[in-house]
DNA sequence: TTATTATTGTCGCAGAATGAGACAATAACT
DNA sequence: AGTTATTGTCTCATTCTGCGACAATAATAA
């Protein structure tokens, strides 16, 4: 865990917050053709976490992920969907939290709140990797985009979450390829080729794709709405440009 | 919530637990043909909820949801899985609670832990009808089975997340249809007709599917071994008798 | 102006999967 | 022996998918 907290509230512990309980994020980015996920790198340290938060007391949970999301982003309106809730004790090492707050120059107690047991709900989002604006918490000097094949070691289970966060992503674009214009939107720009729909297709699922069986697919659902052509000044035919059609009342 | 405390427990305050999470379950039983739900029933109070728990300061939140179902069926080894954690504000009213316990002869402190705001990870199992006992807890007199078509009014959100853990066993149904024997075989008794399979397969579904494709498909996964005919007294062709088959080791 | 090149949109065909029905086989009963 | 209800399997049409082919076409090179 980690969070959007100032320095007061670090020391005078979460008393406005649900104790015990904490959320940790999987904002998925996409750019050229490569999966990325925020991650926030502590002072000093060494040690990479996912972005996360904590849940107020008269806050509904989901509502306290959308907040802290945007905290972290400056985005609202974001695709934005728990998946896993994590709660083993393992995960749980005060050690590095500990590193972490004296590397910031605080001494916590042997029983501060932040060092306790926590039980994470995981929730994964999609974004437009070029409108969001990283913003570092209190206890972490970067917040930035990394590769998602080539993560920097992660403290605590964050791999894990990240792992299950992929997962759940994976089985998602399956289930709810209708209605997707709501979904993946996010992780292209609002007018895209075929062939940009495809390296998302391909990067999320981790293989490639028939390119014919792809397009005849896409258009068969229905969702798409072709545009202008989009003459690139590549040496070859122009791309129709696409986008997502804005009337979903149906499939 | 609902819980396995003895009046002791109660009273005296959760503190080997950890504050404010819960968690529900949704057990599913499958018996003539109707998927039932295990709920409780407050004495005296016409009260229904899904049975609960809570989770220990030393336990993994897995291992407490095993424990805890384990306590309330009797059984273990049960399929089991976490599918959403519930958190809004609104699920948490404390009168309820209050008139359960008063009914019960607790009079609780305005402040007593068991009427603060609870947030819920939620679970679904899948178990033997016939081989679960269901017990009661400490502040409910009955624990039975109930038609998912007809339930009774339920407390808080508890219709919720009936609701949300039916749809995830829908997606489950169809994603995870290989290595269905580890999975929905706990439904089903250990030999079962191939109609016997499709009748679950259309409770859960909530939908008539083709007799002739249904077993075509079947048979295609290579996930049954077929048995002995089963002569039932009808007045028609006997059915063979199918089993999940053991050796799992590939789809 | 005319090739060349890379990429795109679409078509065709084979094979697999699915929907929908038909039909013989067969326990038990009349 | 005839009837009835149910089962296992087959067939045929339809749809979906894998896989390749091919013409169309922007930009560049000759």
């Amino acid at each position: 865990m980690s969070h959007q907290l100032s320095p007061e509230e670090i020391s005078f512990a979460g008393v406005d917050f649900l104790p015990g309980l904490a959320l940790d994020f999987v904002v998925f980015g996409f750019h050229q053709s490569q999966l990325k996920i925020l991650l926030l790198e502590y002072r000093n340290t060494g040690l990479f976490a996912l972005p996360g938060g904590f849940i107020r007391q008269d806050e509904n949970l989901n509502d306290a992920a959308r907040r802290v999301l945007a905290e972290r982003t400056s985005l609202t309106d974001i695709f934005l969907e728990q998946f896993y809730t994590f709660g083993d004790l393992a995960r749980y090492d005060a050690a590095p939290m500990r590193a972490i707050m004296e590397a910031k120059g605080i001494t916590p107690t042997e029983d501060h709140w932040l060092l306790r047991r926590f039980v994470s709900v995981g929730y994964y989002a999609l974004i437009d990797f070029t409108k969001a604006i990283p913003i570092p918490d209190s206890l972490s000097d970067t917040c930035d985009w990394y590769e998602l094949t080539a993560l920097p070691p992660l403290i605590q289970d964050h791999r894990l979450i990240v792992q299950k966060a992929l997962e759940t992503l994976r089985a998602d674009l399956d289930r709810k390829l209708i209605g997707f214009n709501q979904w993946a939107a996010p992780l292209l720009s609002d007018m895209f080729t075929m062939a940009d729909l495809q390296r998302l297709y391909e990067t999320i699922l981790g293989q490639p794709l028939r390119r014919s069986s792809f397009q005849r697919k896409m258009l068969s659902l229905g969702i798409l709405e072709r545009l202008d052509k989009k003459y690139s000044g590549g040496a070859h035919k122009a791309p129709y440009l696409y986008r997502f059609r804005a009337d979903t009342t149906s499939g």
